[in-house]
DNA sequence: TAAAATATGTTGGAAATCCAACAAAAAGAG
DNA sequence: CTCTTTTTGTTGGATTTCCAACATATTTTA
């Protein structure tokens, strides 16, 4: 594994010529985790961001049933925890969670803020590059809102494919949850939510097997 | 009203010692928007970012049905629409509106990524400073998905009158939305969350008056 | 102030979700 | 292959939300 060949894909490291160097710099330290292992336990602040090499990351919410709530989800060269180093950080019980067998890399001792003398060349076009990682991030969770905001379960499940199938381009795609983590992700019950897809299915608004989905709606948004 | 005045309180332009020629650099540009005023129509793709100079912004996304979803508040000093800037916005039919009499700065020429040479000291700046601003955004769309995966209308309240309580540092505020405002925010139905909150006002979580709230629960989280 | 418009609260039936328990199908282990 | 475990689908009753209609309270306008 040549993280450094890896990092160059992502656009956080988008034209930087000493990986490296920066990585030194950064005091990268990357780590593996096992599918369902804790990267950051709920309510303890990260002290450094990460990126994800491989694999998959989640951000949790468990309940105080232990219901959990998927917030979001991180995929290769994205960058989570991020919100920390920028203060106070009032979030309440969230924790990150590797969803497969992830590869993450942590990034520590950004200050940002410090005096322009301090700061290393590389790190004014890694900052820029992190706005467009933020900015995509950003994206995401407003996309995540949206299909919250559905007042339905048949509504969210639409919203969602929906997005699934433009992000995949075609009407054919697979969903990288299984049914329990659909659920998780849409904040809704599992059993129902299936039984609302079986529905789905037999008013041809879509087709699936397992994870892989068809659907049948608009060319573009649908509600 | 002197725009360079209040800029130079915000989180985008602090450290800026010369902000007036930033704003033509960045060809400014403020206007006025009166309550409930499209300042973005759903499904516009807007060319440039706005700030929230004074005033609430919205953004919000009709429903066919013609319900509105408030999917989330910008205020002073606050940046919207930067998504748009960063490419491909697959966004669907969003839109930004004046929450209230609004002013906004919009500002163009970004072109973050152009050529280094291109780029004048002050941008750089700048883009520091917008780091926190999505960072902070970031925490903000985070909040309100908690919110959103509650699964009961008394838990979406309850976290949602939390996060007010820890913002204001009291236990009595006031929140900046009306009833029904309230209601699309927190995506639930009007009539159903005033019977809510009066049944939690009675079982002593609460007390209330219009839209100012005293909450008896926790310390600071509470589900 | 009176009238109109808006905002908030209340209620009951229709619709949707949750929940628990179970059935069926698929994947994994020995 | 068989057995076990996990995942997915189905069903019915309890709970919750939605929805429409209306009552009350507050604000605005004339």
């Amino acid at each position: 594994m040549n993280l450094v060949h890896q990092l160059q894909k992502f656009d956080l490291f988008a034209g930087a010529d000493n990986i490296e160097h920066m990585l030194g710099c950064l005091q990268a330290k990357s780590r593996e985790y096992a599918a369902d292992e804790y990267i950051v336990q709920p309510g303890e602040i990260p002290s450094s961001i990460g990126v994800v090499v491989s694999g998959t990351v989640w951000m949790v919410r468990d309940d105080y049933r232990g219901v959990r709530n998927i917030l979001e989800v991180y995929r290769e060269g994205m960058v989570f925890g991020e919100s920390a180093v920028f203060r106070r950080d009032v979030s309440s019980e969230i924790g990150y969670v590797a969803g497969e067998k992830t590869i993450v890399v942590f990034l520590a001792g950004w200050r940002i803020s410090s005096p322009c003398a301090k700061v290393c060349a590389c790190h004014q076009h890694l900052i820029e590059n992190l706005l467009t990682v933020l900015a995509n991030k950003n994206m995401g969770l407003t996309r995540k809102i949206e299909h919250l905001s559905c007042r339905t379960t048949r509504e969210k499940l639409l919203s969602y494919l929906n997005e699934q199938a433009n992000l995949a381009g075609t009407r054919i795609f697979t969903i990288p949850f299984d049914r329990q983590e659909l659920a998780d992700y849409l904040s809704v019950e599992r059993s129902a939510m299936s039984a609302e897809l079986s529905r789905m299915k037999k008013d041809g608004l879509i087709d699936f097997d397992r994870s892989t989905f068809k659907v049948n709606f608009g060319g573009k948004h649908v509600h």
